[in-house]
DNA sequence: CCCATATTCAACCGTTTGGTTGACGATGGC
DNA sequence: GCCATCGTCAACCAAACGGTTGAATATGGG
């Protein structure tokens, strides 16, 4: 990838659609949605006690921001997480953390290999 | 660490003040610059073309959500890089990720295997 | 063809944000 | 004691945000 260091402006724009998608609960809570499937609008909207429509805006914000895609099948349009720019922020902020850079290199060349090949590898025990 | 679920309403809201704060580009700016050093209000100021009291009003922000701390000594005001809230939103977002820093070792024991076998491991059960 | 469903658009509204300016309180140097 | 410096406060402003409602635009089903 090309690491332009900290003061790329072309990041610093990525960085501000990234976080400011991410500063909203709601747009949080539709990322946590989509980690468990993809999702068509119209569900994405049901457990939140909002208009279809401010849901669908929220949906347009977290797509700007690189953080969600969205694919018209039909009449329905569905949403699936791209955890694509949310690495791009990680990755600026573990440059203030604790975190070995070494590591972080080779996590990266990790994550575009998982990215490029299009495994997810969810393997990951966890599952919060 | 309490973890408490990534539905925790305190969780939630530390959340929204750390990515409200992370998006601006003034404010990751001085983020940076606290990475170097510790600096004084008027200092961290100095570089930006805009006034001292919205420096400090942005380093405000950055305080509260925790991402800095201000000390008085004397008449100036030290500002000091925490990289602890940083570092509960990286969390946060690693959870997204197939990255898990928690498990460094054993992500890197993965990927020495994945290349050196050039093979993928595990498939994954259902598409969606 | 007609109707229901899925989603967005457009206009509007109150609140928050990011900035300005000028006045103000504290502190240190001479 | 005075004055310059450090930083914040208060009032104000334009723009962006997050939401609403109602109309409009596909699309699919019978």
């Amino acid at each position: 990838m090309a690491w332009r260091g900290p003061n790329d402006s072309r990041m610093d724009d990525k960085l501000d659609l990234t976080f400011q998608a991410l500063a909203d609960p709601t747009r949080r809570a539709i990322l946590s949605m989509l980690l468990e499937d993809d999702m068509a609008v119209t569900d994405v909207a049901e457990p939140f006690e909002m208009s279809l429509a401010a849901i669908s805006k929220h949906l347009t914000i977290l797509t700007r921001a690189g953080l969600i895609s969205q694919e018209k099948r039909g009449r329905v349009k569905w949403c699936k997480l791209e955890p694509d720019a949310m690495k791009a922020a990680s990755v600026w902020m573990q440059g203030f953390g604790q975190f070995d850079p070494v590591n972080l290199d080779a996590f990266e060349r990790f994550l575009e290999d998982v990215l490029e090949t299009g495994r997810e590898g969810d393997e990951r025990e966890g599952g919060r």
